[in-house]
RNA sequence: GGGCCGGUAGCUCAGUUGGUUAGAGCGCACGCCUGAUAAGCGUGAGGUCGGCAGUUCAAAUCUGCCCCGGCCCA
């Protein structure tokens, strides 16, 4: 038979043997381009008659101006897999990209470009140009996103994806702030925020939780004297400090109401510093630290509860505001008045933790200092005659009025306040305090401090009841983060801070009247042009000056800023706020900007038909972010009342915006730890998707070593990341000149750091490679930036790289999506030759029988004829599965969903293929053979579909293959065109799947006997006895006898009753613990014992014959019926027997010169089959057969001649006596050799 | 310091309403099979279920405290 001739008749192309995943990935991938798979997957469903059910799915924008990395790939696989599944129901899935394009990040990148840093260096270099600059700077990478989208099969459409920075989409964000205005929801307001004084802006939570150092910072006990003509005066409050500069702001001391406090006097010792009072007051608790601390013994004179120093007044540190405001009083609302500053107040943020009981408090610095502020002003009848006090300049010096200490950095202030305290007799005891401080994340040397700013604020606390209520009606995956961590961030919510103080964000839409107090905050640029129709003049004519001017910055700064607007109210000038806003405000405007709602024609249907999200999903980090900003705003614009305004039908109840949302966890590396650039210790994505290599920096030598040509040392830690062990053969190359390559051996190198790679002279110069200059302290951060004549490139040409499908399969099947996963090459190896490798074996194993037996898919082929015995179990288990997996997927339970499709690969390859392998080899091509075909095929056709939402590639390159090619009925284009499977509950037939579990307990033990009395399977034996453990199961499983004889290699099966056997067994009986427990309680211990002590045979016999057993307890005797008791069989000693689960196997192991001649006979076939494939023959092609050696092989042969030429396809069989090459057969000699 | 999640075999993870012999895969060891063959299969070893205390006839499972790791927040 020649490959020409094959190949026109054979209905399958035939599976490669290499194993190359990404080689046939590309070709699928050139398919679904080719023919718009993807497109026309969801217009399938759109054309659809009748009304279509919706799958909406939301792209949480990602920033392109970063690369992407494994963690991207999660989501990205997360993100793709329900809408794939859902469209394969029938849904119409719409699925728009997005990017997220504004923020300090951005600005960021930009100013490294221009090495600059800080907002008075970008207002020297131009705001203008900078913002030009940010916007060609946010798609930097878009390239590699768009490639590594496409790469992993994740269908979005990029085309029209919305971003952020567009003016449709500005314009929408302006309509919601909008909305927000008019709803008094949005505000401007004092905020405590982390400042970075040198970079004039506030930072994000986000920002300042990457700036955390450990620091030494002063740490200050100080006396505030309380004044004169008090209960308490001549005595002190202490109070305790690690910010020194915030003394000169102070405005209260706060207790806490409920705490024992203590005026004790101090003891001081001679020499100590002359203080103001020796009278201290402290909370009782902490006294006694304090005076160890001081050294000096503390003498209790008085104890009273904090409530009782509420309202004493005392003198600040500082006179600065004091002089002048000490006779400041305020009205109480319910009537009474205090003094408005430097009183005692009570607050439940005072702990006893640390300190002194007793906390200072500056309401311009601290976020419980501040709130506690606003609680006295909420008291006061006129709270705006009290003016804030803040000591402190924007830029984070000290204000005028302070003598020396004015304009000082407030950290380099520090020491001298404490020494002025201390010259006052103000300061208690000074010391130095460690503990954990933010720093910029960005310029780590300048420390952040806590500072109230003024800003604009959306009022989420008022409607935070509403949100809460919508959260709850969402469902989160894994379930705990509804109560918990989004719960909690909830209940602890403050007003969302929406200014900053930036240049490249959405402008802040609210413009303030120069001469009177009016504002407007207009919902788009049509309604700015009808209030100034000249307002964006400036803009054109910036425009036509320079023609590539984008037109999304119309709307963005500089230009925004010289859009003034005429006062309704008394004509003046209206300007522009100067602040942009939040980028997650941006984001989670995204159910409706990316419509461009309402401004944009057709924008209501397409937002009507796409609000809410059935399904989100991001990773964890987005509770505050991406899932707080989409659920908050919804909430706070989409209330009943506005969507009944805005004729928004059906009206939405919760949740909003989304149904369901997939919280991820975080990826890490092999050893559980974040995967990060700077370590090095992260599998870049292409060496997954494309091929094994890595860039090394190229070292000449490594401490200790001269490296000998022909070898290349790296880290052991960058060998296990490419999957390799120390010896392997790799091939190295100047990463930009691939076509001169060397052959190498890899070994480890313990001194070695990360991407560092040590390559000899003779080897450095073949390739022109040069050693990298920072040589071993290179950085593997670094090393992508260096030269490329400085890196090499170190590849595994060996072993192809496992691909996008087991990318996808990996975060599927390796653990539920919200458990941190461990990832690396070797890890998605691993669960690729669990699913994908052993699938595409079966795959391939059809393909070739098919072939051989010219065997197609036809109507008639895969008519329904009642399947029998293996066919009716794989099909059974095949409908099983498929309900499990749609019961998992329509749950989001992707994981149970993979788990569930391995079971059935499992089963499929391990079971069904391996038990029909002769029903595929037999001769002809009769009808139990058809029906082998025809199982084998449905199960892998429908697996296709299956795992379709999966690994979309290997699924499409079967179907592509076994219903495309071959031509099957009802062929579609694509498998991403067809319907997902739905169960076939006819088909399904639980006993026969438990039945068949039994079958395979069944072999196993007999296996296991083998393995242990040491008899190959090869060795037929005469009989083996079954006992089971569930008489009931005997009948069922004898129709199976047949099998388990085959597998097991025995001429005869006999399936026992309990208690029918001949010895070979005894018996066990226990308790059932779950019927007798209820029952008896504290006895069953007791009734173990009796059974325990008790012969099990005796107690079986006893239960047969009687049909319970009676026990003696201490109590009495009591009866145990048969469902009371669990019995089993074990094997009596001195057989060859083994007990499991089911029962007993016993092997009968006597082997008769009959049996030891039959052995011998699978030995000859074996050996002359073994010969075949050493000669690489065709599975088709004829031999002519001479064998040969001793005489009993010889009358063996002789006997079986028409058998063996049938099963080794031998037209001719011969004997040789004196065949040479004859070799040891057991006790005697076989030679095999063709003519 | 607070919150959330996790801690089960060498590794990655399951583990039903508590039921007495805790599972799977990988890896390892041994072996089998040979017309899926650079495949396939079996068996085995390996566990104080993070620790301690409690509830219970019975705890990996419920409760409390503690230890370790991750993340988030401060």
């Amino acid at each position: 038979m020649t490959a020409s001739l094959t190949m026109s008749t054979e209905a399958f192309r035939p599976v490669p043997t290499e194993l190359d995943f990404p080689k046939y990935e590309a070709a699928i991938l050139a398919l679904w381009r080719e023919r718009d798979i993807f497109a026309k997957s969801i217009s399938q469903r759109a054309r659809a008659e009748g009304e279509v059910r919706r799958f909406v799915f939301y792209e949480g924008p990602p920033t392109a101006n970063g690369l992407p990395h494994n963690g991207h790939v999660l989501t990205r696989v997360s993100k793709d897999l329900f809408p794939r599944y859902h469209t394969m129901l029938g849904a119409h899935s719409v699925r728009k990209g997005g990017w997220d394009t504004h923020g300090l990040p951005v600005e960021v990148e930009v100013e490294k470009e221009l090495g600059i840093h800080g907002k008075e260096a970008i207002k020297a270099y131009g705001v203008r140009p900078f913002v030009r600059r940010c916007i060609d700077s946010v798609f930097r990478y878009t390239a590699e996103w768009e490639r590594l989208t496409e790469r992993l099969g994740f269908w979005v459409t990029l085309e029209d994806a919305y971003v952020t920075y567009h003016r449709q989409y500005v314009e929408s964000v302006w309509w919601a702030l909008s909305e927000l205005y008019k709803k008094g929801l949005l505000y401007q307001g004092h905020k405590v925020v982390w400042w970075w004084a040198q970079g004039g802006t506030a930072l994000s939570a986000a920002e300042v939780g990457l700036g955390y150092k450990t620091v030494d910072d002063p740490s200050a006990y100080v006396l505030l004297p309380v004044e004169e003509g008090q209960e308490l005066s001549g005595a002190a409050l202490v109070v305790w400090t690690t910010t020194p500069w915030t003394l000169p702001s102070n405005g209260y001391a706060a207790v806490k109401a409920s705490v024992e406090y203590v005026v004790a006097k101090l003891q001081a010792k001679e020499g100590a510093a002359q203080l103001r009072s020796g009278r201290l007051i402290v909370a009782a608790a902490l006294a006694p630290e304090l005076a160890k601390k001081l050294g000096a013994e503390l003498e209790v004179e008085r104890t009273l509860l904090g409530s009782e120093l509420v309202g004493t007044t005392y003198e600040p540190p500082f006179d600065l505001y004091y002089a002048e405001r000490k006779g400041l009083t305020v009205k109480r609302r319910g009537g009474g008045e205090v003094r408005a500053w430097w009183r005692v107040v009570a607050e439940d943020f005072v702990t006893l933790d640390s300190g002194t009981g007793i906390v200072h408090v500056a309401p311009a610095f601290g976020e419980d200092d501040h709130a506690a502020h606003k609680r006295e002003l909420a008291s006061y009848e006129a709270p705006e005659a009290v003016e804030l006090l803040c000591a402190v300049n924007p830029d984070g010096t000290l204000i005028d009025g302070l003598g020396e200490l004015s304009g000082l950095w407030v950290k380099a202030a520090d020491p001298l306040i404490s020494k002025q305290l201390a010259a006052r007799g103000l300061l208690l005891h000074s010391e130095t305090y460690r503990h954990e401080y933010p720093y910029c994340w960005r310029a780590d040397q300048d420390p952040l401090i806590q500072m109230a700013r003024p800003g604009w604020f959306i009022r989420t606390t008022e409607r935070l009841e509403q949100a809460k209520a919508n959260n709850q009606a969402v469902t989160w995956l894994p379930s705990h983060i509804k109560d918990g961590r989004f719960g909690d961030f909830l209940n602890n919510n403050v007003d969302w801070a929406l200014s900053r103080e930036r240049f490249w964000g959405t402008p802040l839409n609210v413009w303030c009247c120069g001469a009177c107090e009016a504002r407007v905050a207009p919902p788009s640029t049509e309604e700015i042009l009808r209030l100034n129709p000249a307002a964006f003049d400036h803009f054109h004519a910036d425009k036509r000056a320079n023609p590539d001017l984008s037109d999304h910055l119309m709307v963005h700064k500089p230009w925004i800023d010289e859009v003034t607007l005429p006062c309704a109210e008394c004509g003046g000038e209206m300007r522009r706020v100067p602040e942009v806003i939040d980028c997650w405000f941006d984001s989670g405007c995204m159910p409706f900007a990316q419509w461009g709602y309402p401004h944009q024609p057709g924008s209501e249907e397409r937002f009507a038909e796409t609000f809410p999200a059935d399904f989100i999903s991001e990773a964890i980090d987005q509770t505050r972010g991406w899932f707080y900003s989409l659920l908050m705003i919804a909430t706070l614009v989409f209330d009943e009342e506005t969507q009944a305004r805005l004729g928004l039908a059906p009206p939405r109840g919760f949740p909003l915006p989304y149904k369901t949302c997939i919280v991820l966890g975080h990826v890490g590396d092999r050893e559980g730890k974040k995967e990060s650039k700077s370590k090095g210790n992260y599998t870049p994505p292409d060496i997954i998707l494309d091929k094994v290599a890595m860039d090394f920096a190229v070292l000449s030598e490594a401490p200790g070593v001269t490296p000998e040509p022909g070898v290349v040392l790296i880290a052991r830690e960058d060998l296990a990341g490419m999957d390799l062990n120390d010896g392997a053969q790799v091939v190295i190359y100047h990463p930009e000149r691939g076509e001169v390559r060397r052959r190498v051996t890899l070994k480890a190198h313990k001194k070695l750091p990360r991407r560092v790679a040590v390559v000899s002279d003779a080897d450095r110069q073949a390739l022109g490679l040069r050693p990298a200059e920072s040589g071993l302290a290179s950085r593997p951060v670094e090393v992508p930036g260096f030269p490329a004549e400085t890196r090499v490139r170190v590849e595994d040409e060996a072993t192809p790289a496992p691909g996008a499908d087991a990318f996808r399969w990996f975060f599927y099947a390796s653990g539920p999506p919200w458990s941190n996963t461990r990832h690396s090459l070797r890890n998605v190896r691993m669960l690729q030759k669990d699913f994908l490798v052993k699938l595409r074996n079966v795959y391939s194993f059809f393909t070739i029988y098919a072939n051989l037996d010219g065997w197609r898919p036809s109507a008639e082929a895969q008519a329904d004829r009642a399947p029998q015995g293996l066919d009716r179990w794989i099909l059974s288990e095949l409908q099983l599965i498929t309900k499990r997996v749609r019961r998992a997927m329509d749950a989001y339970l992707a994981y149970d969903a993979a788990v569930a499709l391995q079971e059935l690969v499992e089963s499929l390859s391990n079971w069904y293929v391996r038990r029909s392998r002769n029903r595929f080899w037999a001769p002809g091509l009769e009808a139990d053979k058809q029906a082998a075909y025809s199982t084998l095929y449905t199960v892998l056709v429908e697996l296709s579909k299956l795992c379709a939402p999966f690994v979309p590639f290997f699924a499409e390159e079967m179907y592509q293959n076994l219903v495309v090619h071959a031509g099957a009925p009802g062929a579609r284009e694509s498998v991403h065109l067809e319907d997902f499977p739905e169960a076939n509950t006819e088909q399904i037939d639980q006993a026969l799947a438990e039945e068949m579990a039994a079958v395979r307990d069944i072999v196993s033990l007999g296996l296991r006997v083998r393995a242990a009395s040491k008899l190959k399977v090869r060795q037929p034996l005469g009989r083996a006895d079954v006992v089971l453990n569930d008489g009931a199961l005997r009948e069922r499983i004898a129709p199976y006898a047949s099998l388990i004889q085959e597998e097991l290699n025995v001429h005869e099966l006999r399936l026992m009753y309990p208690g029918h056997e001949e010895g070979a067994v005894s018996f066990k009986v226990e308790p059932n613990f779950r019927a007798l427990g209820p029952r008896l309680g504290k006895q069953v211990q007791a009734v173990k014992q009796a059974l325990g002590a008790a012969s099990g045979d005796a107690l079986f016999a006893e239960l047969t014959r009687e049909g319970s057993i009676s026990v003696e307890l201490p109590s009495g005797a009591i009866s145990l019926s048969a469902e009371e008791l669990s019995v089993s069989v074990s094997a009596a000693a001195g057989f060859a027997a083994e007990t499991g689960a089911v029962g007993v196997v016993v092997l009968h192991t006597t082997l008769t010169e009959a049996l030891i001649d039959e052995g011998y006979l699978r030995e000859v076939l074996s050996r002359v089959q073994t010969a075949r494939k050493e000669r690489r023959l065709e599975f088709s092609e004829q031999v002519r057969l001479v064998l040969g050696g001793s005489e009993r092989i010889q009358r063996i042969v002789s006997a079986n001649q028409a058998h063996i030429q049938q099963e080794c396809l031998a037209e001719s069989l011969r004997w040789e006596a004196s065949a040479e090459g004859a070799e040891p057969l057991g006790d005697e000699q076989l030679g095999v050799r063709f003519e």
